[in-house]
RNA sequence: GGUCUCGUGGCCGAGUGGCUAGGCACAGGUCUGCAAAACCUCGUACAGCGGUUCGAAUCCGCUCGAGACCUCCA
């Protein structure tokens, strides 16, 4: 499979360790990404994983495997905490701003889209939605209850936790045991129609003033929060399949619930790889919803938030994340985002000159050599970071010929650009942002003035030049001169 | 209280038992009427204290500090 003699290597949650990354179905990948609630916009906490898996997909699909990528929508409102009372998220969103519940879910989904498409996203390959999968999560819930593992009270189902913990292991996921989990039980007691404080809900009844909700056998109600992930994931993958993803936030007790529910309706582990990326953090501290300390894509991208100097591109927020290995965390700051965008133009300007490295008859520096040194970063549990740091070693290279202090063979030059483009472009996602829409008249407006300015630089008119210059900043043009004549920019 | 992770030079951020990523900033230089930009060059850092080892920032122990999960959260 291409070039790369080693072989993919994953860190699983599962087994705590690197493991080489065999698929089920070669050449066939099977891929499930837990995906957003729809009840609020997208913050930078979204874009990690988004961008995190993305990166995954577009390198295993760069190996040649057929990638089939599901990433769900949960636009079933759940309740603000599992412990049974409060209100539906959606809902509450919904009467906040009286619109119909799946009016809140489509315009936050629009706008969850519109955002992922700005960084360069690629869309799965499928979208499930988990309001549409109702009779699949009650067809599994029927499952669990005739095998057992779940009971029936007042119309709810819940998952009898200790019963499964009998026969299979709760908490191999999270690494924790049972045992451990029972004394610190919160202040729910009594409250609760649930057995156990740790069982979760595979059904519940509504409320009178629930607005989302379903017939079923059991009750007019709604699926419990880690049912739909089970159900869209078994039915467009299988019961088992190669990679599961999300945060790190969601190993307990989302997927541990997960886990759970598979053992307990098929009887088998449903995935082979755990996948977890690790939390964006601001001041050290999570950046999440609950703690309100978030900071929404469309804010970043626009400038428009107390804790931003200034507006940072997609693609900025992009490479940002991609500079840190994803199962590390990854402090937001100002400082930390102008450095990336530094550095990305750093990395661009540099592509964009390789087409001018004239050809010599032997090369100075190895390409191969980093090229190998990008898959060994990919293989090793997609570390992007190794990836971005040997391209600055090209950048250093390429400059390097501009200069003349190294040298570059035609065929060595085909390489360079075809590592940037591989691994830059196609693995990484980074894309050109070109801000040149501006019109022909535009361009030859300011190509005009900047002739005449250099007849004015040519006669040593300094005032007539400079005035010009001065004049196209004020307008927001910059002017550069180089030695190959000015070149401009707007601002 | 339980489980777990982390603590790298001014900042961000990789990493392996010995060959000391990378980015940003700083500094020096090239270029240049000036300015700006661009480019080149440049930093032996790894919380503290012990231990293992020929050798540890990388392994072990302790201390200090930060954080995550245990309730919804990507």
């Amino acid at each position: 499979m291409v070039e790369t003699d080693k072989r993919l290597q994953v860190f699983n949650t599962l087994t705590r360790q690197k493991e080489f990354f065999e698929p089920l179905n070669p050449p066939h990948v099977g891929m499930y990404v837990c995906g957003p609630t729809v009840y609020g916009d997208a913050h930078l906490g979204h874009a990690r994983p988004a961008v995190t898996f993305d990166m995954i997909y577009r390198y295993l699909n760069f190996l040649g495997y057929k990638t089939r990528y599901v990433r769900n929508i949960t636009d079933v409102g759940h309740l603000e905490n599992d412990a049974d009372e409060g209100e539906d998220k959606v809902e509450r969103k919904a009467r906040l701003e009286q619109l119909e519940p799946m009016e809140v879910a489509q315009y936050y989904s629009n706008r969850y889209h519109y955002n992922m498409d700005q960084l360069n996203v690629l869309r799965p390959s499928i979208e499930p939605l988990a309001s549409g999968h109702i009779i699949e999560q009650q067809e599994l819930v029927k499952k669990i209850l005739s095998n057992g593992y779940a009971y029936e009270i007042n119309g709810s189902i819940y998952f009898d936790v200790e019963k499964y913990s009998k026969d299979y292991h709760y908490g191999e996921l999270s690494g924790r045991k049972l045992e451990e989990m029972i004394p610190f039980t919160r202040e729910l007691e009594g409250k609760s129609e649930k057995r156990s404080p740790y069982d979760f809900a595979l059904w519940k009844k509504a409320q009178p003033t629930h607005i989302m909700r379903w017939p079923s056998t059991w009750s007019e109600g709604f699926p419990g929060w880690h049912l739909e992930c089970s159900a869209m994931g078994s039915k467009y993958l299988g019961k088992v399949f190669d990679i599961h993803g999300g945060g790190m936030d969601l190993i307990f007790p989302h997927h541990e619930a997960e886990i759970a529910q598979s053992i307990a309706a098929h009887g088998h582990q449903p995935v082979k790889y755990w996948l977890h990326n690790n939390m964006v953090t601001i001041n050290g501290q999570k950046m999440g919803k609950s703690l309100g300390n978030f900071i929404t894509l469309n804010e970043i991208f626009a400038g428009n938030h107390p804790q931003l100097e200034k507006a940072y591109s997609p693609m900025i927020i992009r490479f940002f994340i991609l500079q840190a290995h994803y199962r590390s965390t990854l402090d937001f700051s100002n400082d930390a985002l102008q450095a990336a965008e530094k550095a990305l133009k750093r990395l661009l300007e540099a592509y964009h000159q390789i087409d001018k490295i004239p050809a010599a008859e032997t090369s100075s520096v190895n390409i191969h050599e980093i090229r190998q040194a990008c898959f060994d970063g990919m293989n090793d549990d997609f570390n992007s970071s190794i990836v971005l740091a040997n391209l600055f070693e090209a950048v250093k290279m390429i400059n390097n010929t501009l200069i003349g202090t190294e040298t570059l063979t035609q065929d060595d030059i085909g390489l360079l650009k075809k590592t940037f483009d591989d691994f830059l472009f196609e693995i990484l996602g980074l894309a050109n942002e070109s801000s040149s829409d501006n019109s022909n008249l535009v361009n030859e407006l300011i190509n005009f003035l900047l002739e005449l300015r250099e007849e004015a630089r040519n006669r040593k008119d300094w005032s007539t030049s400079d005035r010009i210059r001065n004049r196209l900043l004020k307008m927001g043009i910059e002017v550069k001169d180089t030695k190959d004549g000015p070149i401009w920019k707007i601002l």
